[in-house]
DNA sequence: CCGGAAAATTCTGACAGTCATTTTTTCTTC
DNA sequence: GAAGAAAAAATGACTGTCAGAATTTTCCGG
């Protein structure tokens, strides 16, 4: 006997094929009580769908008929007043996600909750009616917290580092991974004292990584010379110029441009004497070497990520959150001064330093 | 416009839609001259073939009852003798692409590259001619070269951390993530003096990870004193026991389950007196707390994330290489006392840790 | 109870590439 | 020029999905 299909089963139960897919699909245009027959019926033949017939169908139909397919919400969470910054920011990334969302026949519509814009409540009811099912969460500050929505409604990425409430996919910058690429690229341009200044509550909200992997590279490269991080509530001009006289870091790293002034005013010379990079070019003006977050990327990826949930109707709380980064890119400056000439450009420093994504040089353990 | 297909390309053509794919495969059943013509108008239309659909009905055709599937290729690069824990995390790895795999229409195969198997080389062609495209590699020792596939006829994840020849997207536990978390854990129990072992070679190819997080905890929570980490290129017994008798760390942390033996015989009693967590679950025999890094689930990750490209017909290197990360997941067990009985849970430790995933203390800033 | 609108439910058609089978065309030979 | 063979091209069936059309049921005022 044949493996039953889907149409032979709509034959045997005198139904359509459609509504047969239909019922085994859950959908509710079929009537409870015959998507409860079709359901019997197919169990009892033991009719298995095919997967990837039903993908490939499933495209095709879409790419040939429908041109737009809906709409994703990029919902923002304002709770009082943001940093310039901030806005900067997740205005670059509401820019990646409606284009890639656009090439991916959707369109972003944009929701501010909180004292500024609408209630979660309200916010669940907006989407529900209109049939919003994508949702791109944009970094909101703190822990956000939307459980209040009806989460079996949608599917949502977080654009940040993680959100519990409820446990999201996130998209994020890979602050770890592109510290360590910094330093590497500040090892080769020939500096050995690097500084780090970091303000506390950034750093706890990043869960150190920024730190982590500064610090990480001072314990295990044996020709870094260790200057401690400073870490205050805030960073000060007084605070700073003593920490950088005391410790005559070579390269300074950090989140505000101003630092640049301060080094200049204890009789830095950048970049003859020192060097310096700032974590964000959102906060720079062009003027210093900086790194890009890649922002617009971010954004794309978590497009592509909500669309392909949308289009395999995986809605709801992800069973396993995991979280997708994209390193950031350096973008070089006057405050760096650049590499020395090399003979071999794959011996300039002897392997001291080892090696992040852009070396060849092979590691030693497999995955344990 | 619609893209073009077989059936729009034949009607132009005045031919049937046989006729027009026999002639673009090549087959000898079309005249020549007919078939020079067919391509001509295929290249002139910018006509491409979907080629997850011809999969899917080529095996529809040929076989009416079996329940067809499409491949995808799970390559390992073994190149000398692997060490039984990479083999056991290769194989759950293996389960846990397969698996998901099936689910999506896929079936999964095999193949090892290397001494032991076939050359690079030899794979292309073998994946070209069985017309697979979607490829996973699984973790291999060492940063492994895969340029000399020809990429733009394959869509692939890469299972570890990163990969840059090519530049692939890439699967793989959070060990960042889980080391913060973990410490938070071992807060919550009481334990302030955590000490870290880590051989040198597993913790480059990790960049570090596992130190950067545990480095940064010490740095930032006040009441948590600084044990220095044992770092080696191979952890022994008389080096372990004598950094462990003059830090008296509360708790271990590290790979190698024989630390308990060797705490033991220094007089520590677990855990009335000393704790102990391994960082591999596949390191222990489920008599010690460790951590499980959900690798069924980074198959499963990594399979979706081919399938989804595949569906897409979304082939080659892709612009941007992500990182999608999952948290490993603690298994307690005899080596760990459990958190004293609070009054309140939310105050049982007054918040000298910040909070990670599981805590819903708000942190401050926005992202910068 | 009827007309008619609205809602609920089900059905139809088109979609893509393949291949065994069938039809049409061309060629060969007597 | 007709029979037969060979070459070339066409047909039909196959999978599951989705938008939209068609049908049935429900509801409500008069």
């Amino acid at each position: 006997m044949p493996a039953p299909t889907l149409r032979s089963l709509a034959r045997e139960l005198g139904l359509s094929r459609t509504t047969v897919s239909d019922a085994l699909c859950g959908s509710l245009r079929v009537k409870a009580a015959t998507a409860e027959r079709v359901r019997a019926a197919a169990k009892a033949a033991g009719y298995e769908r095919n997967p990837l017939t039903g993908a490939v169908m499933s495209q095709l139909r879409r790419s040939r008929t429908q041109q737009f397919r809906g709409v994703l919400a990029a919902v923002e969470l304002v709770e009082d007043v943001r940093s310039e910054i901030a806005v900067r920011y997740n205005a670059a990334l509401l820019a990646g996600i409606s284009e890639r969302a656009s090439e991916l026949g959707f369109n972003v519509e944009r929701f501010v909750v909180g004292p500024q814009g609408v209630r979660i409540k309200r916010l669940d009811t907006i989407l529900h009616t209109r049939g919003i099912q994508g949702v791109v969460l944009l970094p909101a500050s703190g822990f956000p917290d939307l459980t209040a929505l009806d989460w079996n409604r949608y599917t949502a990425v977080y654009t940040d580092y993680f959100i519990d409430h409820p446990p999201l996919h996130c998209v994020c910058s890979d602050h770890y991974r592109s510290m360590i690429a910094l330093l590497r690229d500040l090892h080769e341009r020939g500096y050995r004292r690097p500084g780090l200044f970091m303000e506390i509550p950034l750093s706890e909200r990043l869960q150190y990584r920024w730190e982590g992997a500064f610090l990480a590279v001072q314990n295990a490269v044996p020709d870094i010379v260790a200057v401690p991080t400073l870490r205050l509530q805030e960073i000060t001009r007084p605070s700073f110029e003593a920490w950088f006289r005391k410790y005559n870091p070579d390269v300074v790293i950090g989140h505000s441009p101003e630092a640049v002034t301060w080094m200049k005013s204890t009789g830095a010379r950048l970049p003859k004497t020192h060097g310096f990079v700032c974590l964000n070019v959102l906060r720079t003006n062009g003027n210093c070497a900086t790194l890009d977050l890649q922002t617009a990327e971010l954004g794309a990826r978590a497009a592509e990520l909500v669309v392909g949930q949308l289009l395999h109707n995986e809605l709801g709380i992800p069973t396993q959150p995991s979280l997708t980064t994209i390193p950031a890119r350096l973008i070089d400056g006057p405050t760096l001064r650049s590499a020395p000439r090399q003979r071999n450009p794959r011996q300039q420093s002897p392997s001291t330093m080892p090696p992040t994504s852009n070396s060849p040089r092979p590691l030693s353990l497999q995955e344990a």
